[in-house]
DNA sequence: TCTGGGGTCCTAGGACCC
DNA sequence: TCTGGGGTCCTAGGACCC
């Protein structure tokens, strides 16, 4: 049995852990510089916002409407989902962090009432962290997928649904629109109603000829996992990073080149610390800068420029000399920069990498402790990015709007919440 | 004024090799 | 006049996911 868990709200929901207050009320949390809202709560939804809505957009009508209004506090959800994780580690064998709000699980034992069993697991990760999650159960991941959404739809659930026999499953089929199976997208969807092809329940009645003819592996893939057989594989330990990015969209265009370095020159520190984080070196980054796609009056420009790095490195001095590099070749002047950013376009392993036979030994293991200490400062969260290059003086924190963020309720001991008892 | 960020996989086509 | 066949690697773009 393969069980998926999916936090209902996340973000809604870790920000109403340490406000319950709004429980019940309509909550936004935004993306990244206040731009559009990522996730609402169930009343927000109601009143007619949208995940996706610009926030300046909405502005008016979610202040109108009471509605509470959050910045992304990523430190927190993170923390959060980790928390969640732990709890539905305890119930099985194995788990595959998905994403940071949905977790697989494996199991290979045998309850009689799986329904039962799902639903104490949702009571008990509420019961340990608050956030509500809703629990689906069957035999392949993609059919699990489609039970957490009914979990989620339906209260009469009460979190958790079960997909263990073929009438079940039928049925389930039939209710779900094609649009909503996992792998199908906003391209696939309108094709596949020009086939005549609806509901999940035809997709998966197509005889096997017929949909390697209409589709690549992957829609092959699909089917199988609809009719039963699990064929998406499990990743208990999660894969090596291929790419890190960091890239951030800036409260005002940049048009001072000088301004721009510092901001490429953060990212990069960025993707550094969190290749170190990983045991990977990069061969390889790519910087990109572009300017407002939605100011079509103005002149456009995007581009993206790689570097090489001649020894792979996790070093972030040798990595901000080469993305300094390629911002050089990237940026134009005159355009005024809405957005920027830094790519590791190749990872791999640190043990991994063949020594240079000329690269000073003694000078690198002396940068090694250089990063080590830096990192380890910079890890508490009282102490974020004390120490960074002096090329960098901080632009991501500067340049960023973030007007209604919480606070780090579960990292940062002055920020905990505080109570006031009375008589 | 104000429109997110970070990933993966697949495929087609070009470069290159023998 | 006549211009092969087969393979790998890399990259860009598309589609999808959260």
């Amino acid at each position: 049995m393969i069980g998926l868990a999916d936090c209902n709200n996340f973000f809604v929901s870790c920000e109403r852990v340490f406000r319950p207050e709004l429980v019940a009320r309509p909550v936004i949390v935004l993306s990244n510089n206040d731009g559009c809202a990522v996730a609402l709560s169930n009343e927000a939804k109601a009143l007619g916002f949208k995940r996706g809505d610009p926030y300046f957009k909405i502005k008016d009508q979610a202040e109108a409407n009471g509605v509470y209004v959050f910045s992304g506090n990523h430190r927190l959800y993170e923390d959060m989902s980790g928390r969640v994780m732990t709890t539905l580690r305890s119930f099985c064998e194995e788990i595959e962090i998905y994403s940071v709000d949905e977790g697989f699980m494996f199991f290979s034992d045998s309850f009689g009432d799986w329904a039962d069993f799902g639903r104490q697991i949702v009571r008990t990760v509420m019961r340990n962290t608050g956030i509500p999650i809703s629990l689906g159960l069957s035999s392949t991941k993609t059919l699990a997928k489609v039970a957490a959404r009914f979990a989620k739809k339906y209260p009469a659930y009460r979190g958790a649904c079960v997909i263990d026999s073929d009438d079940k499953r039928r049925k389930a089929l039939e209710l779900t629109l094609i649009n909503d199976i996992w792998g199908v997208g906003r391209r696939n969807a309108p094709k596949l109603r020009r086939q005549g092809i609806t509901t999940a329940l035809q997709l998966a009645d197509l005889e096997e000829e017929r949909v390697k003819e209409l589709f690549n592996i992957v829609g092959h893939r699909m089917w199988k996992e609809l009719n039963g057989e699990s064929c998406i594989s499990r990743e208990i330990v999660p894969p090596q990073r291929k790419t890190i990015t960091c890239s951030r969209s800036f409260q005002a265009d940049i048009y001072d080149y000088e301004e721009l370095r510092k901001a490429i020159a953060d990212f990069t520190a960025t993707v550094g610390r969190r290749i170190r984080g990983q045991h990977l070196v990069a061969e390889a980054l790519e910087v990109f800068v572009a300017t407002n796609r939605f100011h079509t009056s103005g002149p456009q420009y995007f581009n993206a420029v790689a570097q090489r790095l001649s020894d792979p490195t996790d070093d972030t001095v040798e990595l901000v000399k080469a993305a300094m590099k390629a911002l050089e070749g990237a940026y134009r002047p005159g355009y005024g920069y809405k957005k920027a950013g830094v790519t590791i376009t190749r990872c791999i392993d640190r043990d991994a990498v063949t020594n240079n036979l000329f690269v000073d030994t003694e000078e690198r293991e002396r940068r090694r402790r250089l990063m080590a200490a830096m990192d380890r400062i910079n890890a508490s969260p009282a102490n974020r990015n004390a120490l960074h290059l002096a090329s960098i003086d901080s632009p991501l924190t500067r340049l960023t709007r973030r007007e209604h963020e919480s606070r780090l309720f579960t990292t940062l001991l002055s920020d905990i919440i505080e109570i006031n008892l009375r008589e």
